[in-house]
DNA sequence: GCACCAGTTGGACGAACGTCCAAGTAGGTG
DNA sequence: CACCTACTTGGACGTTCGTCCAACTGGTGC
C-alpha cells in the first residue's frame, strides 16, 4: 500500500468518524480502528492528527456535498425558478436525510477556520465551491432560456452561504417545512436576478 | 456566593474560553480557571461539563448576537430595503470585527446539536431568535411605511439562516465584501416580500 | 545465504482529561 | 465554648489523549 492510497484511506476513516461520533469523537485511535490500520500508520501518513483532519476538510469540500443539487433535470416548460427550487429542495431532502454528514462537514470548516482567524483570506477553499455552483446556476438558466441579470459567481456565493444556513438552522430546530420554505425562498430571490430571453 | 451566581460566572466564563480557545480547548480545568474557581465548583454548579455547555448555548442565544442588527434607526425616506440593508450590513462589520463570537456560538450549536440528531425538533431553542428578528422586520415596515406580503416569522427564519450563512461562509474565506452584498442580496429579497402603503 | 534498507508495527510515555470525594472551613445554634 | 450543618476545596483516580520510537518485517542487491 502506498503512503498516497494509505492517506486517502484515513482521509476517508476521518470522515466516517467525525460522522458518527462528532469531532470530538475524531482521535487518533478511533480513526485508525476505523481503518483498520495501527496506530502508527497516521504519523507514517500525516504529519499529526491536525493535518489528517485538514485533508478530511479537503476532501470533503473536493467530493462536494453540494453535488446532490445536481439533478437540474427540469426543462424549458417548468420554469427557471421551479428548476431552482428542485434543485435546492433536493438538497433539503438530504439534508433531513443525512444530516449526520452535514453537521461533520461543518465541524470540520469550522475547526479549520479557527486556526487562520487572523489570517488573510485563503480563497482557495471555498472556490471550488462556487464555481460548481455558478456552473449550475448557468446550466439551469440555459436550460430555462433564460440570462443572469447578476454574475452567476456572485449568486454562487449566496447560494452557498443560504444553504450552509438551512444546514445549521435546521440542526436547530429539526423543522423540515421551514427549511424546505427557505430553500424555496432563495430560489425566488435568485429568479429575481434573471430575465426570460424571447 | 449563591449556586445561581456561580452558574452565571461559570457560563460566562466558559464562553470566554471557546471564544479564544475554540470547542476543543473549553475544558472543565480552563474554565475554572477563567473563573477564577477551584476545580471542585464546577460539579457543585452544574452536574456535567456537558451541562455547562448546553447552559452556555442558552445564554448566548439569550443574549443574542442579533442584537446587532437592533438599530433600525433609518427613517421612511431611506426605504425598506435600505433600512434592512443598514441593518444586515451591521452584523456583517460586527462579524468581521469579532469573528471569534460568532465562531463560538457555532460551535456551541453544533456541539449541541449533535445530541439531538435523532430526536424530535425542539422548538424552544431558535424561537426566541426568530421572535426577535420578526419584531425587528414589523419595526422596519412600520417605520417605512410598509407592509409584509409574507409572515414576518417566517422571513425571520430565513434571516436567520442566511446570517447563518453570511457567517460560515465568511469563516471560510474572509471576504469582507461578499459578505456584505450576501447581506445586501437579503435585504433585496426581503424587501421584494413587502408592498409600499399609501 | 547474508547484509541491508524502506516500510510497518504496537507498545511506551508523559500530559491532560472528567469526575469524584474526604478533608477543611465558616457561620449559626444550643 | 462546643457542636453541627452547609458549603467549599484541591488532590486523587482511572481513562484517554497525541506523539514517538525501538523492534520487527519482507524485499532486494551483492
Amino acid at each position: 500500500m502506498t503512503r498516497e492510497e494509505r492517506r486517502e484511506a484515513l482521509v476517508a476513516a476521518a470522515l466516517v468518524v467525525v460522522e458518527r461520533e462528532g469531532l470530538g469523537g475524531a482521535s487518533a485511535r478511533a480513526i485508525v480502528a476505523e481503518a483498520g490500520m495501527p496506530l502508527g500508520a497516521l504519523h507514517y501518513a500525516f504529519a499529526s492528527l491536525d493535518h489528517l483532519l485538514a485533508a478530511t476538510l479537503d476532501a470533503v469540500t473536493d467530493q462536494e456535498r453540494l453535488a446532490a443539487e445536481a439533478p437540474i433535470s427540469a426543462g424549458v416548460d417548468a420554469g427557471l425558478e421551479a428548476t431552482l427550487a428542485a434543485g435546492l429542495d433536493a438538497y433539503v431532502s438530504l439534508l433531513v436525510a443525512r444530516p449526520a454528514r452535514e453537521l461533520a462537514y461543518l465541524e470540520l470548516m469550522l475547526h479549520a477556520s479557527r486556526d487562520r482567524l487572523d489570517l488573510p483570506p485563503a480563497p482557495g477553499r471555498y472556490e471550488r465551491s462556487y464555481g460548481l455552483v455558478a456552473a449550475l446556476l448557468e446550466e439551469a438558466a440555459a436550460a430555462t432560456g433564460c440570462t443572469w441579470t447578476t454574475p452567476p459567481p456572485v449568486l454562487a456565493r449566496h447560494t452557498v452561504a443560504m444553504l450552509d444556513g438551512i444546514t445549521t438552522t435546521w440542526l436547530a430546530d429539526h423543522d423540515d417545512q421551514a427549511a424546505h420554505a427557505s430553500a424555496r425562498f432563495l430560489a425566488a430571490s435568485l429568479a429575481a436576478r434573471s430575465l426570460k430571453e424571447d
